[in-house]
DNA sequence: CTTGACCTTCCCATGATGGGAAGCCCTATC
DNA sequence: GATAGGGCTTCCCATCATGGGAAGGTCAAG
């Protein structure tokens, strides 16, 4: 199978089975005689682990410690459930995070009346001394997809 | 003021002022003859709302309107309020992507055992073919700081 | 044998942020 | 007045996952 047929077959795009192998996640993909690269299913079950791992949010390196576990016989799903609850909770930081900068927005909007003339209580908030900004410190928990 | 103080006044790094000159964001600051940067009270303040709309979640690009609004004194609030409902929007999308995530995760750490045997449903529902993870394309709204 | 679709590698860009090096400048202390 | 330490300058690099695109080789169908 070529790396096209990977990437329809898995979800994942040529260019990022690309990535993975020359980031070590996933192993060197054998070659043909052109140079090709080629893929039997059991390398794309991997690759569609990773694309499910992704759309959990796991981030790369999480990925790599779950493939390990996926492989590994001996593994205790105790492991991988910590993994998973870790990810839970950095998501949820991260929801909460945005939840605040979302209903602080909402009041001010609110509060904003959206007509043609240019008082505007989100301006006066951004400008002003008396913001309802949050002063978070260097926050934001190390996560988001792109 | 130097830099440094500037940074410390507005809460922006002094790495990010920079970047933010160097991108238009804001206008080039005044130098000393010896080529040091030199803010005023006024620019100072003008970091301030940046820093602010930042902790709002706004990218760089809808800061660059918000302060073009800013500026306007014919401005009418109806535009400021429509780029905060855009960005209300935006977050509210991505807030319930991750929630999805985040119960879909719940979900599988729920039914793991977390004990020193090797079943794991989590594994198996990243492996299997009856996943529980949404089938997204390729999804995302673009947010996300960092 | 040509055409078009596919593959290869390599480089670049994203967005916001920080790290660090090399070198200049300013101030305080001796 | 010299020296030390801290602040400033520019420039380059890294992040993280992803895509775009160019230049060139390969394969299969007509």
């Amino acid at each position: 199978m070529n790396i096209g047929e990977a990437a329809k077959a898995s979800g994942v795009s040529a260019k990022m089975i690309r990535y993975y192998e020359q980031t070590g996640l996933i192993a060197l993909a054998g070659r043909t005689a052109a140079g090709y690269r080629t893929y039997s299913s059991t390398e794309v079950q991997v690759l569609r682990f990773i694309r499910r791992a992704r759309d959990l949010g796991f981030a790369v390196d999480r990925i790599a410690d779950l493939l390990a576990l996926w492989r590994d016989p001996s593994r205790q799903s105790a492991d991988v459930k910590r993994l998973a609850q870790t990810q839970i909770e950095a998501m949820q930081r991260r929801i909460r995070d945005m939840q605040d900068m979302v209903a602080t927005l909402e009041h001010l909007a609110h509060c904003c009346n959206g007509d043609f003339r240019p008082d505007c209580p989100i301006l006066a908030d951004l400008e002003g001394e008396t913001s309802m900004v949050a002063q978070t410190g260097p926050n934001s928990v190390g996560f988001g997809r792109h």
